[in-house]
Parts: structure tokens; sequence; C-alpha cells
DNA sequence: TTCAGTACCTTGCGTTGCAAGGTATTCAAA
DNA sequence: TTTGAATACCTTGCAACGCAAGGTACTGAA
């Protein structure tokens, strides 16, 4: 039986349900194009597929949390910009308390665990 | 459209990463059954519904990180007290590492997105 | 014997992450 | 000028899994 893949299995859980949210922090702080999100998010260990982020963002500006405008580069096809909306940034607040909450619920089972 | 589902829907997302981990991390304390996991986690704010937790733990079960015993109660019916196995507990130091390289990844984006 | 409380479990639906496969643009080298 | 590598976008189909809803069964009290 492959063990570490019990593991490997829950860290992309894990990763699966900060995707929103870490996409939205992300895009608070500046305007980026999917593959450069991918990359940002790959650099702090949260590893995302292609398959999984531009139907994400396709249904996050449905949503209304994001919009997008196309822009040129000269290192290959036109890139599509995703920036977060007023809305969006309504709703990543109340992404922010949640995840706190969660944070603060894990530590205090945690500290369960160990007494 | 109702914006207060669109965090609703994440904050359940994020609690259903964590749900293997949680669960552990109870279990790590001390022997429990079903019920009384779903009432810890309501505690903390972590809210399961049975019919997720039930396959939860049997699935835990068959991956060998669980163990059950069967105990009479004169408040119902018998209780099915679940365990943690060496193997459990293993795994369960990897998902606490796994815990804490997502939440330092979360937290660097956070901090990018107040610079 | 009926009802409330507690506890277990299963079925079916809907969401969604992801591997795999596909298209289009640019630039440089052959 | 054609080929190939790099970059970027997107879709399809499968599989996993949480959860609402519905179901069974035991206990003790009314």
């Amino acid at each position: 039986m492959d063990n570490t893949g019990i593991i490997e299995n829950n860290k992309t859980q894990m990763r699966r349900g900060v995707l929103e949210y870490s996409i939205l922090l992300i895009l608070a702080a500046g305007d980026e194009y999917a593959s450069s999100i991918i990359q940002k998010l790959k650099e702090v260990n949260i590893i995302v597929a292609e398959g999984t982020t531009y139907p994400l963002l396709i249904r996050l500006k449905k949503l209304g949390l994001l919009n997008y405008r196309w822009e040129e580069s000269t290192q290959g096809p036109p890139r599509k910009y995703y920036m977060i909306t007023d809305l969006g940034r309504e709703q990543l607040a109340g992404l922010d308390a949640a995840w706190d909450e969660l944070a603060k619920g894990i530590d205090t089972i945690r500290k369960g665990s160990k007494a």
C-alpha cells in the first residue's frame, strides 16, 4: 500500500479549500494573468494545475469578483490580466475572517491532542 | 444574486480540506464515537454533516489509520468508538507538516497583498 | 405501546480539481 | 521560410467526495 499517497492526497485536499482565497489574495496585491498566478502560488508551495485555474478564474469573473483586460506581450500571445472588483474585495474580507476562524479552530484541537 | 452564498460556500470549501486532519487530531487525543467527533468539531466552528463523517471514518478505517470497538451505552444504542492506529499517528505527523506549510504559504501571500 | 432521544448508516446529486489534449502567438535558428 | 521552443490561453471527461435526505435500531420514560 502506498502510504505517502494518503498524505499527498490530503495536502491536495487542503490546498483545494483555500484556492479561491489565495487567488483573491494575490489579485488584491495587483493585476496578474493566469500563468503568473500559478507561478506565484507555486512559490509558496501551493501547487495548482492549469485545468483548475482557468475554469476557476472564469467562475470568479461570472460571480462578479473579478474582471479582466487583454494586454499584448512581446514574449508570446496576449495575456489576460485579471483584477479584483469591489465586490471581490468585500468577499475577500469575509474569507480572511473565515481563514482566521479555521486556523484558530485547528489550533484549538491541536493543543487538545497534545495534552 | 446571493453574495453571502459565495462566502458560505468558501468557508465550507476550506473546512473540507482539513476534515481528515482534524478528525485524526481529535482521535489522537482520545477515542471518540462519530457523534461526539461531530460535536467536538462544532465546538470549534468546524461544521460537518453526518453524511460526511460516517463514510469518512469508514474510509480511514479501511486505510488502516483508524480502528474501532463497540461499547454499550445506557443512553441509547451501542457506540462505535474509533481509535487512531500507529500508522494513523505517522500520517498525522505528515498532515501536521502539511498544515504548517499551507498556513505559512497563506501568510506569505497575505503579507504581499497588504504591501 | 408510543414517543423522544440517541446513534448508526446509505443513496443520489452536484460540485469541482485535474490530467490530458488542443489552439494560437512570438521569436529565433536552421 | 519553415521548423521548433517557449509562452499563453482554453475545454473535455473522469473521479472524488461532501452533504441533504431518508432509513434502521436501541433505550427509557410517559
